[in-house]
DNA sequence: GCCGTTTTCGGCCCGACTGTTTTCAGTCG
């Protein structure tokens, strides 16, 4: 299903996951999980490679390289199984409880048979936390409201997974016979930020045969509805899956009616009923003949209500159809404007490659800049020192021009601390060309605190650019309380741009929070945060969050040319700046 | 389990925060 880097990464970081909770092997569990993090950031796929050169990849040994090898052959591990007929996966899932560990998740089990996050609340609601030791009143709190956190997000999924899943399926049911086409539709097409259930929609003069293929895709548990032109299944991992054939003909004005949203589709009905005309995902029809006016293509069906073609990431009701009324639409940023990425780690601090890797894949990709910006010395874990950046500037120096047009930057992510100072005195900062601060600690303060230490961050003459200004993460957090409308005004006044993070897990700042800050008057930087050269493929989220928030490419400033945002990387009152 | 100008053993990313365990374990980034 998924690639198979992206497997073995799953599987390696269940084990890691099994190990811990098993107890003992603090150091094993370690292992595992930096091998699986290399492995699903490597570059070449895992699947083409043999034992020796498994071993090549940083934290792969001979043991982690044959367990690979197993897997990759016989789709097992006999390790990994045995650890799972230990611990039922129940106890692995109350992991994704934030303040929940491990170790906390294995005496869950052991002493009160706690398998599930369900049994969890039970047990909670029962008060049979109260007997355990290391359970007190605060802790009970906590883990009520990772809970609820973890909740709000179950029965979703993050972008990026399920357009694996839509994708596989477009790509197989398409070889079937009789498809004429297919894709998916929805949400995923949307692009929205976390997807609920796939739509796909295929044509085919017969449906039955694609309809068979959908229901035998391994990716199949359970066939929830089988009609004629419309069948529902669930995957194994609870996903729902919609399929609907249609034929050729209904083409567009299907892909509008599942592509939705539903909101935006009822907008487009009022539209077609004062021009006395029907909307319905078989066309557009006039309303008292029956007649067909269009529906073999959106841009047609649009037409035809006087309209021009929407873009699927616009279609929110978010006032999309009265500006396309007045041919107002925006110009939408796409993925081609971009010209450079500027927030991207490497192995010096938590990335998984180093810097030559990294800088190959920027300029594989056709970027005209990129900036590398490691973390600074206050995120303790990483180790970072002057001396090691200053390296790391000679290094970057020396890779300057090999790579054709691409242009290196020397950047650095600093950390805001809870007054809203970051690492390095001044003249350290003018060394580098692009600042990025954000939060990484400290998400509990009241909302007062957190806006004045943006708001100080904003005002730091060197800080260019808020890293995931919300600091939220897909099913772990929140994000802080913080008045944004303050921080937005606070980054138009000083020059600060506000970072619209590319991770499927962030996509920080979101569509929402974009719309408002647009309004003040800011600029974005669309922002992979890469962690291995792969990352750098997530910006086409970014940049769908971007369109969703309809941004054009001037509001962003790595679409402009460096000669332009080297100038608004110098803000004023930044000194030499860089 | 991985790794090596500390090289085949003995380390391993380090520190803060939190709640509760009265001396520190568990979780997080």
């Amino acid at each position: 299903m998924a690639r198979p880097n992206a497997e073995v990464e799953a599987l390696l970081r269940e084990y890691a996951d099994l190990i811990a909770i098993t107890g003992k092997g603090a150091f094993k569990q370690r292992a595992y999980e930096r091998a699986a993090r290399a492995i699903g950031g490597h570059p070449t796929d895992v699947a083409t490679l043999d034992a020796k050169r498994l071993r090549e990849i940083p934290g792969v040994g001979s043991s982690i390289a044959d367990k690979v090898e197993e897997y990759l052959r016989t789709g097992r591990v006999a390790a990994v199984e045995e650890r799972r007929a230990a611990v039922p996966p129940g106890v692995r899932a109350l992991l994704d409880v934030p303040t929940l560990g491990p170790k906390k998740a294995m005496t869950l089990y052991r002493e009160l048979g706690v398998s599930s996050v369900d049994d969890l609340s039970a047990a909670l609601r029962d008060d049979r936390l109260a007997e355990l030791k290391g359970f007190g009143p605060k802790a009970r709190e906590n883990i009520e409201h990772g809970i609820a956190v973890l909740r709000q997000s179950s029965g979703r999924i993050a972008l990026d997974a399920a357009l694996d899943v839509a994708e596989e399926t477009v790509a197989r049911l398409a070889e079937v016979a009789g498809c004429r086409r297919c894709a998916y539709a929805g949400s995923v097409r949307r692009m929205k930020e976390t997807i609920g259930d796939i739509d796909i929609l295929a044509a085919a003069d017969d449906p039955e045969p694609v309809m068979a293929a959908f229901r035998a895709l391994p990716l199949v548990d359970e066939v929830v509805l089988r009609g004629r032109t419309k069948t529902t299944v669930r995957t194994v991992d609870g996903l729902q899956l919609d399929l609907r054939v249609l034929g050729e003909d209904s083409w567009g004005a299907g892909m509008i009616y599942f592509t939705g949203s539903k909101a935006h589709n009822i907008r487009l009905r009022e539209i077609a009923l004062r021009k006395k005309l029907k909307l319905s995902e078989y066309g557009l029809f006039d309303a008292r003949t029956g007649r067909k006016r269009a529906a073999r293509g959106e841009e047609q069906v649009y037409r035809r209500l006087g309209l021009p073609w929407i873009p699927p990431t616009l279609r929110e009701d978010r006032g999309e159809v009265a500006a396309a009324q007045r041919d107002e639409l925006p110009e939408l940023v796409t993925e081609r404007d971009i010209r450079g990425d500027l927030h991207s780690h490497t192995d010096l601090t938590d990335g998984v490659a180093p810097l030559t890797e990294m800088v190959a894949e920027a300029a594989r990709r056709g970027y005209h800049y990129f900036a590398v910006t490691d973390h600074a010395p206050e995120l303790r874990m990483q180790r970072m020192t002057l001396e090691k950046a200053r390296a790391q500037r000679e290094q970057l120096r020396e890779l300057a021009g090999r790579h054709g047009r691409l242009k290196l930057l020397h950047g650095t992510e600093l950390n805001i601390d809870p007054a809203g100072e970051v690492d390095w005195p001044a003249e350290v900062l003018a060394e580098f060309e692009i600042r990025v601060a954000s939060v990484h600690s400290h998400f509990e303060l009241d909302r007062a605190a957190q806006t004045r230490r943006l708001v100080r961050a904003c005002e730091n003459p060197h800080v260019n650019i808020i890293g995931h200004p919300t600091t939220r993460k897909f099913g772990r957090r929140t994000g802080i309380d913080v008045d944004l409308d303050a921080v937005f005004a606070a980054c138009a006044r000083t020059g600060t741009a506000l970072e619209i993070n590319s991770h499927p897990n962030r996509l920080d700042l979101n569509d929402e929070h974009i719309l408002r800050a647009r309004a003040h008057g800011v600029r974005f930087a669309i922002d992979s945060d890469a962690h291995a050269p792969a990352h750098l493929a997530h910006l086409r989220f970014g940049v769908a969050q971007a369109q969703r928030g309809w941004l054009s490419p001037d509001e962003v400033i790595n679409t402009w040319t460096l000669t332009r945002l080297r100038r608004f990387l110098r803000k004023p009152g930044g000194g030499r700046g860089s």
